[in-house]
DNA sequence: TACTGTTTGTGAAAACATTCACAGCGTGAG
DNA sequence: CTCACGCTGTGAATGTTTTCACAAACAGTA
């Protein structure tokens, strides 16, 4: 079995990201019939260049062909062994409020690889029902219940005041990998990688770079 | 009055950002009574390094004192200068799903500077209802409820075969900026700004890198 | 067979972002 | 007054990501 190759320069941040992206838009082509696709093609399609997707696409493993670029069935399957657990790997969710319960919807029946298999809230109303597919438990059960489904990866969508104590309890039995909606930077042990959704911060990005566009009447010449 | 330095190089993408971060945090300072803050402190709780929250700063244009810090009063109101638009700006929530309505339970009353002031979904169950507190129209009503507000902002929250040709419509009626919650590359004018929030693309993310740091048992002596 | 056109994979360069490190400053101690 | 301290602002160094540009591969054509 090829070992993936060993020292090699830690694949960023960026790189898997977009991956993640192209192996979608891969699915796509797929769904349309397309046997092969070239990396102009999927770097239109990914709003990239050309350059970056083979760049990034030397992070998997797999080359393609000069003459007919990337066969799009091994191209998903090469990206698919290179980021996927083998066996796919259960998901909690904290906090179901109307965001979380709308990320709920959003995310079931999607990768079945990542699947939402446990949600938690202290709201006696919600909890034991299930909603939108997925069992509510309590916030006491927490502990018993990841480490009963061996859970490893947790999106929060609790408070803002409640995320870090919800941090801490979820490093704690043994959860590696956070998606954190709460607009608050978590203090996590060092192998507890976190990942921060800001809407907040997001739709300033927005506001700002829009009025910067809309200002830019003279352009260079 | 100070015109804002002509020639610079564009502030970045990920500095902005970061200022939006620091200007939530200082809000939460000032509530809690501090009246000034050194770099090292700031950065501290935003997860930074003080050299880079110096850094940022630099772009908007406020100096601390080498003894007391910034100010934090004069430093909110400094970033809310070089990020806000004098007077706010409206913005449009199109598609009225669950996502859609959990971003509007969730701006509710926050940022009064970017607030949402009109909704859009084209069931005619959400049509002409307050959902929120925002008055949901018909999407076909989209051109002239955006031109008679003056909006530039638009939050996407369609499925993704919808999200293109939304984005599309925006752009056609004097929309600038685009906050884009469906998992597709948008193709828009290039004087309309789009920022993309993935979360499948982040949950894998999440996963990929919970998995490396689970692996790492034998990490270097 | 030889030549053409197109695409991949990848060193090297460029662009961009972060961190280092220090001059300069003002305060408080002596 | 003089000194020492601790912080800011920023040039320079370092680190990271993206882009350029080209050798190598090979199907098709003649």
């Amino acid at each position: 079995m090829a070992r993936q190759n060993e020292g090699n320069p830690r694949t960023s941040d960026k790189t898997i990201g977009r991956l993640s992206l192209y192996r979608r838009l891969l699915n796509v082509l797929q769904g349309e019939g397309h046997r092969h696709v070239f990396s102009h093609q999927l770097a239109g399609i990914a709003g990239c260049t050309a350059a970056q997707v083979r760049r990034d696409l030397m992070a998997v493993g797999y080359s393609g062909s000069p003459i007919h670029g990337y066969e799009v069935v091994r191209l998903i399957e090469s990206i698919r062994e290179f980021l996927d657990a083998p066996g796919g790997q259960g998901v909690a969710l904290v906090g179901v409020g109307n965001l979380g319960k709308a990320i709920l919807a959003y995310f079931t029946g999607r990768r079945p690889n990542l699947r939402i298999v446990a949600a938690f809230d202290n709201d006696a109303h919600k909890v034991n029902r299930v909603i939108h597919g997925c069992h509510c438990h309590a916030m006491a059960d927490l502990p018993q219940v990841v480490k009963k489904l061996g859970i490893r990866l947790a999106i929060i969508t609790v408070p803002a005041n409640a995320a870090q104590e919800v941090a801490e309890g979820l490093s704690r039995v043994g959860v590696r990998g956070l998606l954190n909606f709460a607009p608050v930077r978590l203090r996590v042990p060092p192998n507890v990688y976190v990942e921060d959704i800001d809407m907040t911060m997001s739709l300033e990005k927005v506001a700002y770079f829009a009025r910067l566009a809309g200002a830019e009447k003279e352009g260079k010449p």
